[in-house]
RNA sequence: GCGGGCGUAGCCGAAUUGGUACAGGCGCAUGCUUUAGGAGCAUGUGGGGCAACCCGUGGAGGUUCGAGUCCUCUCGCCCGCACCA
């Protein structure tokens, strides 16, 4: 059938000539013109590791597609990419192999660089930001000043949490399950002065915000609600008997107050030493030691264990002028709260546990009925905690929530309690003993204390090249050239800061950057921005639906209160990808299931490559890759190639015809389904729409089509349909069937509606709700003209019986359903 | 434990508001091509039954003319948080 004078589709041949000819055209070169509508298009910008897979791949190629599919709607679209170069790999690599972290992140973005460019994914690389370097960092630390200005950039002494083995300090939210999220390795606690961004100024604004955010995916909302974890309550003060300062607690049951029955504080808590009684000072100084030495996952693992020791002192309940014990014990959290709680084993599970632990007395304060019914064995029943109060005192007999209110309102009125909330959150810890990362510009002089680099000594330059220590110390540290300088104030001999940035300070605004390309004078340019901003749809994989989003949030929060940007919010649509997996897992270098990008361009080309990626699963759950899946793609490919560059086609006369009618209408049903699912990101559901028009131009063809005017109408617009997915492809149809110019920019097809209507319907007819036949009818016909032709089926006849028809209901142009009964 | 989500063919998966269950791909079967192989192309393909028909979206009920879709209960799986007072 081959017929030697039709050239066979041959990728390599045809896709680097394209990829040529879109660098030549400059396709995402762009300028702010406020005549178009913007739109920014943006993936998460990735650590240069060098040799990519096609798991990072799916990434890029719904970025690309989507890009360039805006361009053809019309869009002026801003389609950047970077690398958030700064981090621990690549300077663990240089402690290996002893190739500074500078040249090896080079190469590394060469290599993942090139294998892009295979793909046929294109930037706007005019705009690329690359982290590590000094044009970038700089206006991290100029950041950094401006935060510390505003009082959000401040220094404190605090338990935090430390990797052994990365040898750096972790914030909060890099504590996944217990461990370090890079390494796995348990953390333990240190007490260290370190640098927080004060993003609890910020808790509310940032839920607050996220109501606005109705196209981010509810998942990573409800995991942002959950982080901020937000609860009202009230602060409420316990006087200590002796010479002592009252114990302040945090309660949101204040209700069940007349339950108390011992105190808890937290092991840091600073009153613990004043308090302890000289006889159980020994075995609390043990406790304190025990906790102490424990790593979180120690903690963890006696999870339902309540340790913890008796202060030998004690506090009086306010409102029942009871005498409690105050005891130590660490499933009170000293970040939390007052670090102090009322023990109520009446009605919170793990008080009761740590009660009947150590023989504390428990006492029903909130009940089922309005009086007492006994109290709860299991923790089961407790913390189904709404009820009514008893043995309450005054308050007996209320319903909780009325309870809750009156006794806030006399605390409040008596002065010894306020209504307050309080945060999960806390504030982001940023400061990194590691060399290869921004250093944070401040200076420390024996007079002037803290000091501030002066905007103008930006940038304080990373040494390129540095001596790294076995013993994992931060080399910056052991660098008198770098350490030792002069106060900006005084002029005296003083030293500079060595920690750097956490990076996530890096990719909390690298978008701003690339709204504004390379400047010299200022990180960002607010004209730029204010065009381009919010990104307009942003990409990316799940894993950073806390850290990276929402820091990048509170970034823009905090540059919107200085008058630097006009949104609050960075992201208005986005978009988390599942992974690719190959043998069960994700693909990853280590486990060597990665597929390579230059094996799919030698054996398939880059646009079978891409359009598999697009075809393998709903786009944002986790896919399976199949190596027979790909040449699945590559026959429609090739298909696409012969029905289009016109090889003959086998005539089957034996097959239902298609006529140039039905292609047509296919065509348009296809363009409106292609569209609504680019729109909607389901780019799968989009490629099997093209594989069903090729399937019926396929049918055409053989049941005696011709290709006329009206085929030729329609392959171009396959071609058009195909060019933001199969770029190089949909190029070399585009001119082979003789149009000039590029199809990257071509205009999208339209759906006609008037040729999506059909002249006849196939109408479903059911008796008593089963589908017993499918007849023709003229489309938009009613009802009585459908009833007479349903009745004249043979078939329907037969299923009636005889039997009269009761009513019947009818969906215009998809089925009647005549109804016996 | 709390929160979110998901169970459809041998496999990955489609199905506006409740209206033809299974589009598209893989696999499989058959055929074509003088094709050296597991290549290429085409056609067919939920199960049962000779047929008329019957059955079929994890399971059991319910609402409805009609349920993959809505409700109740139940089983299984995945993800997030996890002593947050």
């Amino acid at each position: 059938m081959a017929n030697t004078a039709i050239p066979t589709y041959d990728p390599q041949a045809i896709e680097p000539r394209w990829r040529a000819a879109w660098q030549k055209a400059g396709l995402f070169r762009v300028t702010e013109d406020p005549a178009k509508p913007k739109f920014f298009n943006l993936v998460m910008f990735p650590y240069p590791s060098g040799p990519l897979h096609m798991g990072h791949f799916r990434n890029y190629v719904f970025g690309d597609a989507f890009a360039r599919y805006k361009v053809m709607r019309g869009f002026n679209v801003l389609n950047p990419f970077g690398w958030d170069a700064f981090g621990l790999p690549a300077e663990n690599a240089a402690i290996q192999s002893g190739i500074p972290p500078r040249i090896s992140t080079e190469q590394n973005i060469e290599i993942s660089k090139g294998e892009l460019n295979i793909m046929g994914v294109m930037y706007a690389w005019d705009r690329e930001v690359t982290t590590c370097n000094p044009d970038y960092y700089r206006w991290n630390q100029w950041l950094f000043l401006k935060f510390f200005e505003r009082g959000l950039a401040y220094k404190k002494l605090a338990p935090v949490n430390w990797c052994p083995k990365d040898n750096t300090v972790l914030a909060n939210e890099q504590i996944v399950n217990g461990r370090c999220w890079r390494c796995g390795t348990p953390p333990t606690k240190r007490d260290l002065e370190q640098w927080f961004f004060k993003i609890t100024a910020y808790a509310d604004r940032l839920l607050e915000g996220l109501k606005r955010l109705d196209r981010w995916p509810e998942r990573v909302k409800v995991m942002q609600t959950n982080w901020i974890g937000r609860s009202e309550g009230a602060e409420f003060d316990f006087p200590v008997e002796g010479n002592h300062p009252p114990v302040r607690v945090f309660t949101t049951r204040l209700d069940t107050i007349y339950g108390v029955t011992f105190m808890v504080l937290a092991p840091e808590h600073p009153l613990v030493p004043a308090i302890t009684a000289p006889a159980q000072r020994a075995a609390v100084v043990a406790y304190l030691e025990k906790t102490r030495t424990e790593t979180e996952v120690e903690r963890l693992s006696t999870e339902h264990e309540k340790t913890g020791v008796f202060t030998g002192a004690y506090a009086r309940n306010p409102f029942t002028n009871e005498q409690v014990p105050i005891w130590v014990a660490d499933y009170v959290l000293a970040t939390y709260g007052t670090g102090a709680i009322m023990g109520v084993p009446g009605n919170d599970a793990r008080d009761f546990h740590f009660a009947t632990q150590h023989g504390l007395p428990i006492r029903e304060v909130v009940s089922a009925k309005p009086e007492p019914i006994g109290i709860p064995k299991t923790a089961l029943e407790l913390g189904l905690a709404e009820g009514f109060a008893v043995n309450s005192g005054p308050y007996r007999g209320l319903p909780s929530a009325e309870a809750l209110a009156r006794i806030t309102a006399e605390a409040e009125g008596r002065g010894i309690g306020t209504r307050t909330v309080t945060y999960r959150l806390r504030d982001w810890l940023i400061s990194r003993q590691r060399y290869w990362g921004t250093p944070i510009p401040i200076v420390y002089c024996p007079d002037h204390g803290i000091v501030p680099v002066p905007e103008a000594d930006l940038p304080i330059e990373l040494p390129p090249f540095v001596q790294f220590r076995s013993d994992g110390q931060n080399p910056l540290m052991h660098m008198p050239e770098f350490v030792d300088t002069i106060c900006p104030r005084c002029g005296k001999p003083a030293k500079r800061e060595t920690d750097t940035m956490d990076t996530f300070v890096d990719s909390s605004w690298y978008f701003l950057r690339m709204a504004t390309g390379p400047d010299d004078t200022q990180p960002f340019d607010k004209r730029k921005v204010d065009y381009w901003m919010p990104v307009d749809q942003y990409t990316g994989g799940i894993e950073h639906a806390i850290l990276h989003l929402l820091y990048a949030r509170f970034f823009v929060k905090v540059l919107f209160d200085a008058g630097m940007v006009s949104v609050d919010e960075p992201f208005a649509a986005l978009f988390s990808q599942g992974m690719i997996l190959r043998f069960g897992s994700a693909m990853s270098k280590s486990k060597g299931n990665g597929v390579e990008p230059n094996y799919i361009v030698e054996a398939y080309g880059a646009d079978t490559g891409r359009i598999y990626e697009l075809f393998i699963g709903p786009p944002e759950l986790d896919a399976e890759w199949n190596d027979r899946g790909v040449e699945g793609v590559a026959k429609f490919l090739h298909r696409v190639w012969r029905l289009v560059v016109g090889d003959s086609i086998e005539a089957r006369p034996d097959l239902a015809p298609v006529s140039s009618a039905d292609l047509v209408r296919k065509l348009h049903e296809v363009i409106d389904k292609v569209t609504r699912d680019v729109e909607g990101f389901h780019f799968n559901t989009a490629m099997s729409a093209l594989m069903e028009l090729a399937n019926t131009m396929q049918s055409y063809l053989q049941s005696g089509g011709v290709r006329d005017a009206a085929w030729d109408g329609v392959a171009r617009d396959l071609t058009r349909l195909l060019a933001p997915f199969a770029p190089h492809l949909a190029e070399e149809l585009w001119t082979r069937q003789g149009q000039k110019g590029l199809v990257a920019f071509a205009a999208w097809p339209e759906v006609d509606q008037a040729l999506l209507k059909r002249d006849t319907v196939l109408l479903v007819v059911e008796v008593d709700g089963k589908v017993r036949d499918r007849i023709p009818v003229p489309a938009g016909g009613d009802q009585a003209r459908a009833h007479a032709r349903a009745l004249e089926s043979e078939k329907v006849q037969r299923s009636l019986a005889g039997r009269p028809v009761a009513r019947a209901i009818y969906v215009q142009d998809r089925l009647i359903n005549l109804v016996t009964r």
